[in-house]
DNA sequence: CCGTTTTGTTATTCCGTGTAACAATCATGA
DNA sequence: TCATGATTGTTACACGGAATAACAAAACGG
């Protein structure tokens, strides 16, 4: 992680003061379009002063960021977890086990996917997801095709958040254990067998 | 198409102040982000008065609304007329029509990935093409389940979007011949085999 | 407790939005 | 062609948000 050193001890004002910014941001996405929240709306709603918000960011984007960095991080790490485990735990359970995750962060990615709106963030949440994504499947590792395996996993990362769109638009309607598989059938198995095809084809 | 009746002779001055609006907005976008656009800069480049946009449009994304609304239409009767061949002829060509189609009108495309970025427009499109899809892909018609239905529709018309989008930003290096290797493999024939395993296990 | 840092208050400048009134221009049919 | 109605241009205005500046008040930390 490039970026400025992180000094042990940082001002409590400073701590509190992002947090409340960061919380009222959460909020206000949560309620109406990230497109008309101003930053007067935020400030307010975090009951500190307007120009303090520039005190700490530059943009109403950059503190967006912040907020999808916590709660992508959080994700990262629960999704390597269960990488780790993907030899022995069938695709149809670690679906699951996406979905029931989900479930149970529905706020959080209620927020993500509303940011979707925002062209950097959405390319930026997807490069991390296809990242994740080439780290841990071994299938894919093992193509030597960089361009096929650029195509599949981003076509895996953009399939899967369209598919929790898809899910949390219908009231996640189909139970976590029916979405794992069709997590599995329709994002992990299809890519596979269409990236296999592919490179026996040499695309 | 529900709305105002279509007068059939317009007064050519309005005519020309709308081409006048599109043709500014098709300009901006493809030069910068489209959250930065400001009405101003729209009717400056039309060479157009400050308050002749509000005569016309109520806001930024109508005018919006009404270039895609055109590009849309013209590719919807282009895909439109794939399908009906689509018994004879191998999807293989239809994906190489597509891309093809895509290369020659590489701007259309650009300015409508880049308006997903506007949350409602996005899904607009992402309906449109669903729709299109569920009405000549014989194969999903068959299907009974409506919620397999609405999933599928769904996942191939983001699919498509999103590999559209991968291709531009490649510089749409593999050609449309071998994309459209892969419009077969990774979304139509894959989608179709998950749909027919899933309404099998009756989801 | 005192120097440093952060925060709050107030004011100011700039820019975009959206509306209004009136003048000028254009289109069209009698 | 020319009179009438519709469209466009010009100017002005109110409103709100963005972003910055200067100074006062409060809180931190040693």
């Amino acid at each position: 992680m490039p970026g400025k050193a992180s000094p042990k001890h940082v001002d409590p004002r400073v701590k509190r003061t992002r947090r409340l910014l960061r919380e009222a941001l959460v909020g206000l996405i949560l309620e109406k379009d990230y497109a008309a929240i101003s930053i007067k709306e935020i400030t307010t709603r975090a009951e500190v002063a307007y120009i303090t918000f520039y005190r700490h960011y530059e943009s109403r984007d950059q503190l967006l960021m912040e907020v999808l960095d916590e709660g992508l991080a959080d994700l990262r790490v629960h999704i390597d977890r269960l990488a780790k485990q993907s030899d022995e735990v069938a695709l149809e359970t670690e679906g699951r086990l996406i979905f029931e995750y989900i479930q149970q962060h529905a706020d959080l990615f209620r927020i993500l996917l509303k940011s979707q709106s925002v062209a950097r963030i959405r390319s930026r949440v997807v490069r991390t997801i296809a990242t994740t994504y080439q780290k841990s499947c071994a299938p894919l590792e093992r193509v030597g095709d960089r361009t096929t395996v650029s195509l599949a996993t981003h076509h895996i990362a953009t399939s899967l958040l369209s598919l929790i769109e898809w899910w949390l638009e219908h009231d996640r309607h189909p139970s976590p254990t029916e979405m794992g598989k069709v997590y599995k059938s329709l994002i992990i198995d299809s890519t596979l067998r269409a990236v296999g095809a592919l490179s026996a084809s040499s695309v």
